[in-house]
DNA sequence: AGTTGACTAGACTAAATAGTCAACTATCCG
DNA sequence: CGGATAGTTGACTATTTAGTCTAGTCAACT
């Protein structure tokens, strides 16, 4: 009974929009109401802290965006090494295509606000590394894969990704500071270095 | 003629501290005049902003700390890999002494700050490239004198040195995100296998 | 059609924050 | 010593911000 909403949804999309593009602390909770349109109200009615809804907003960002493509980007109907530098391929054009509309790189939000939240906001914190830890499957299994068929050269899988996961993570933020997507372009070649694969990679066209 | 002062001196340190330890939007002015024991007048004699403050501060940082550590460690007098890996052993042991003295890995401070600022605050975003920018060139540096001695395999020094950027800057950011500074320890090792060392190089006892 | 409960509106308070200013003080140097 | 200059102080204003509260609106369901 009562009304229905997607204002809480709204709020959402705005505080995790306005956080990426400047920083946590940068955004007050009148900014991300009037970019969502709703009244201060609305916003204490759903939630009860700028904390709280960015707890919620990066649960839906891993929810609606990054859970759907991982599944699809790291099938296991792809060879393991294809699922890696599709990935990455994609996510350079992510960035190139937002530093043509929005003028900068913004890189990966859960890392950007992870890291400036870190000892500070300590649930805020705790979602990040709840989200970057269901990340880290992705790539431990697909380093997992890669060894079983004998693509890339023995290794600890843990170790490797958490190598893996700081290559991503560094050139990404270098990028955002950089404000310069094409460090983004080798990625998926370093990557295939990194983890010493065999043989070259079936990689998707790296053009731009 | 008239006094003189140390207090734009305080400033700076105190703004550094307090900016590292939490982030440049969780810090106010009162923050820093407080921690600095200096009053709100003679901040603004010094300084004309937070971010004016900030980037002498980030210089201070540079030719006080980074710049005579870096000279030493790297050193020509040492041989090119063995300066990474002291330089990134010493690095790890004071993440592990931060976190046991203040109870958080605070990172690096040019990395935290330069990646929230990078959309907004232009001159803080632009000293931090400027000190990123100094200190890559001690990557490159290395990684051009190993190749000179053979002792890693043949590659491009700047594609390298970027590689190199961001698997630390990368490692560096998850042990602040995840307060955790034992993602570090085999830093100096991945780092080798980045570089693709020829043979086992001499590492300072990775003991802690 | 009416009741209920979900949601909205926006004015309000209190606190925090940036930034100003004019009087004051200490030190340097001649 | 005494004047000029560098630095200090803290009260002051104006603004922004978080958070509250009450009256009201709208839609779902009976």
């Amino acid at each position: 009974m009562g009304r229905t909403s997607d204002a809480d949804e709204r709020l959402k999309d705005a505080a995790l929009a306005l956080i990426w593009e400047e920083s946590y602390g940068a955004v007050t909770i009148d900014d991300i109401c009037t970019r969502a349109d709703v009244k201060k109200g609305s916003f204490y009615y759903f939630f009860n802290s700028k904390a709280e809804l960015a707890v919620a907003a990066l649960e839906k960002l891993w929810a609606t965006e990054w859970k759907p493509r991982l599944d699809s980007t790291f099938s296991s109907s792809v060879e393991p090494l294809t699922r890696l530098t599709t990935y990455l391929t994609n996510f350079y054009h992510s960035q190139v295509e937002t530093k043509a509309r929005v003028g900068r790189v913004l890189g990966c939000p859960a890392c950007s606000i992870g890291s400036e939240v870190s000892t500070q906001e300590i649930d805020v914190n705790a979602k990040v590394r709840e989200i970057l830890g269901r990340k880290r499957r992705y790539y431990e299994s697909v380093i997992r894969d890669a060894l079983a068929e004998g693509t890339i050269e023995p290794c600890d899988p843990a170790q490797k990704a958490t190598a893996l996961i700081g290559l991503i993570e560094g050139l990404v933020g270098q990028a955002r500071i950089m404000n310069d997507p094409e460090i983004l372009r080798n990625l998926p070649a370093m990557t295939l270095e990194l983890l010493r694969a065999k043989q070259p990679v079936s990689t998707p066209a790296a053009s731009a």
